[in-house]
DNA sequence: TCAGCTAATGTAATAATATAACATTACGTA
DNA sequence: TACGTAATGTTATATTATTACATTAGCTGA
């Protein structure tokens, strides 16, 4: 184990992961995902999901409009945010409220009501299930009489890898 | 304990509480919190916090600039806007970041970052510290590597009073 | 006293985020 | 082919939030 793995108690995302493997399955899982629902990712919505899984950051709404554009030439805000709404229907991103922005979900089969750990210096989401969290959250649910339809919990804050970087250089 | 207290597990919030009474502790101790921090609690800031103390309910931000009219004739955007940033910092309000809107802080002097329970019927916004998901969510920073430096955790569904209602009537 | 500083507010303009409403297209199916 | 539905095109507008610069009020020290 590395000592940046070992500083991130094993929770690392390697700065220089293979990014294209993260996009790639992403598609894959969408495209086998809408199929089995019998739900349509379109080119737009395909588009609008590769967009996302450019990176690892949440993005804002607009820019994705600006970077359909050379691609889907008619795009116009209703155009993103129809994607978006699909997608996040289907479990394919998260909408991060406290950025208004959006990020790709790595576990659209699963829950996909996750921890986001926002990173303030990189940007970058991290989704954790934090199962005790949501199974604490659940019991205080149950204690406020409270039926819940739906969750978010966000956290700013610095992530691993980048106080590793501070720490190291 | 009556039925309606104890099938919200003695967390109720009564429909027909003394509002009143929320009200004047809240802009009672908002004041003796300015006065001890050397802050100011200026009239407009005052007035805002009152209108959002109207209800439990989270506010918009163009509703209070509507609201607060009558008593700023002056009033514009920014006006609104600067007294929510002051009432945010100081801790006399959150935002809740999934509506855009606000809701008055029953815990100002206390820590500030807990659970929201927002009501898709009655839209009242309860605080609950909810300590044991704090401590489960802390652990999971730390297994994270993640340090953070704010927090939300925004739960919609149906709130303890609006299913007893249903369940009654 | 008054010059200078700071915090707060006034004011106008505009940026950024999101939705509504209606028209059109594409495609499957009766 | 006619019809229905899902998706998209298109225009306009609503909603949320910030920026930039001017003004005011009150304090502080020369």
């Amino acid at each position: 184990m590395s000592l940046t793995e070992e500083a991130n108690h094993g929770h690392l995302r390697p700065l220089e992961h293979d990014h294209t493997k993260c996009i790639s399955k992403a598609l894959n899982t969408a495209e086998q995902l809408c199929v089995v629902r019998g739900v349509q990712l379109t080119p737009i919505r395909q588009q609008v999901l590769a967009l996302i899984w450019d990176s690892h950051k949440a993005v804002k709404a607009y820019d994705l409009l600006d970077r359909i554009k050379p691609l889907q030439n008619a795009a116009k805000p209703a155009t993103i945010y129809r994607a978006l709404d699909f997608l996040i229907e289907q479990g394919l991103i998260h909408k991060v409220e406290s950025l208004n922005a959006f990020v790709g979900c790595n576990c659209s089969e699963r829950q996909h009501e996750l921890l986001l750990l926002i990173c303030k210096h990189c940007n970058e989401v991290e989704e954790r299930p934090a199962s005790e969290v949501m199974q604490a959250l659940s019991q205080e649910f149950y204690q406020a009489g409270f039926s819940p339809h739906s969750k978010a919990i966000e956290a700013h804050g610095i992530c691993a890898n980048c106080s590793d970087f501070h720490s190291i250089s």
